[in-house]
DNA sequence: CGGTCCCTTGATAAACATCAAATGCAGTGG
DNA sequence: CCACTGCATTTGATGTTTATCAAGGGACCG
């Protein structure tokens, strides 16, 4: 764990900050590692620490009363998961966070956590980022759950993996289960599995696990043809510029 | 306008602030009256402003190429409206909004925004609190759209509405247009005609705009029944204690 | 070897969108 | 005051998408 320590200092949370500051907040936090399927907490629990994720992947998720579970988002490196609560008047974590690869986080506690917060104003603002992030991500979900078909959100979904996880699109393994994306996605693990092979239409071979995009272009038009987010997505076209050039003719 | 004013020091953004830092913030910001479709601004303009919403409805969206329009949110009194682009990366509005009702607002030039920040803390804390809410209401949404079927979102925002704008169950007039709130609710106008109909059911009386909720107990059980938000809903059953008592019997 | 979990495939059904058309209301200009 | 126009709403008919139910294959594990 101690190992990737020192690169946490690159997450923007610590961003814009003096390495004095840096380190005493780094201090503050306590190092944890949770096997695949462990949970950073659940639904209804008493308030405790808010996490900042360094490694591996979370999933956060709700549970109606019927006991499906509606997951909201999935977390990886740099990623911050239970400072939704922080700030609610309530005392419970509203939804459930559990590991679905194995997970290194730093835990702040919440006690205290605002005098904190009056002291390290940088810290506030970079969390002000994070959380207006996270918001701006939720819309874009939303739409494309109203917007695109299921097919269309799975080449989204893949064309953004690839660039969060800088993988070669051209070969690559889905970095956890179908039925993880699938739900992540909105969809029932029936569809995913379906819509997936309507993808070997534009160009993607799968195989278990494994995938191929063959033209990571022609997935974009495919998929980014009925979505808004054109220019914004021009970062996520940036990331995979590296293997693709041009841009959705639209 | 300057007749509200006094009363904006109430709003969640200026909580447990001296009177003195209350003024400096208010002094800082200007009002601005909107009429009845009027834009506040546009998806691709510059970012100039973010408006604090001291009275009428906003509605926030996004467009697609086809022209589709996806509702964000409709914002009412003390809601932030375009924060969330202030710390990101971007210079540019990510999305629209305009004035579904006569709005006023508040106007922040966003330029030397992070400083003022930094200098008051308590308005970051504040901001903090305002961009958690707004990122957890978007995972109820979330939720209601896999989970709810068109009627019951439908008898989740007629409850909810009520308890937000004070209104009395017994009869109200809608606030906006009901396209308005088939949008927001992310349902075709035509959708949303024919599922208000079917809660006559469990006894909404509709006649144009004018709605008469006979037992809001009965409506929230059959909105609330598939629904996780039970203990956090207790807060929007709170607000109606005042005409019903006793909560859903799960 | 039996069990479980993940994934796939097929058949069926429900919910919702879409298309098309009618109604009614509000505002406009004559 | 009345015809005219535009917009919101409603209603009906139809189509598509996706969920649901059911069953089977394959990998991993004890």
């Amino acid at each position: 764990m101690v190992a990737s320590l020192p690169e946490i200092e690159t997450l923007p949370l610590y961003a814009d900050m003096t390495a004095e500051e840096r380190r005493e907040l780094l201090a503050a936090g306590t190092v944890h590692s949770l096997a695949k399927g462990e949970q950073l907490f659940m639904h209804g629990e008493q308030l405790q620490c808010f996490y900042l994720l360094i490694d591996g992947v979370a999933r956060q998720f709700r549970q109606t009363p019927e006991g499906k579970e509606i997951t909201i988002g999935l977390a990886i490196r740099g990623d911050i998961i239970g400072t939704t609560h922080l700030f609610e008047s309530v005392d419970t974590y509203q939804w459930s966070a559990v590991a679905v690869e194995p997970v290194t986080v730093l835990a702040y506690p919440v006690a205290g956590f605002r005098e904190t917060l009056m002291t390290h104003r940088i810290l506030a603002l970079n969390l002000l980022a994070a959380l207006s992030k996270q918001t701006h991500l939720a819309a874009i979900d939303a739409e494309h759950r109203v917007t695109l078909s299921a097919p269309q959100r799975i080449a989204c979904f893949l064309l953004r993996l690839c660039a969060l996880h800088h993988l070669d699109p051209r070969r690559f393994e889905l970095p956890y289960s179908k039925t993880t994306i699938a739900s992540k996605l909105g969809m029932e693990a029936e569809t995913f599995s379906r819509s997936l092979k309507k993808l070997q239409a534009v160009g993607v071979e799968v195989e278990k696990a494994h995938l191929s995009i063959h033209d990571t272009h022609r997935l974009a038009c495919f998929a980014c043809g009925h979505c808004s987010i054109a220019d914004d997505c021009a970062t996520l076209s940036a990331l995979n510029e590296t293997t693709c050039s041009g841009s959705c003719s639209r």
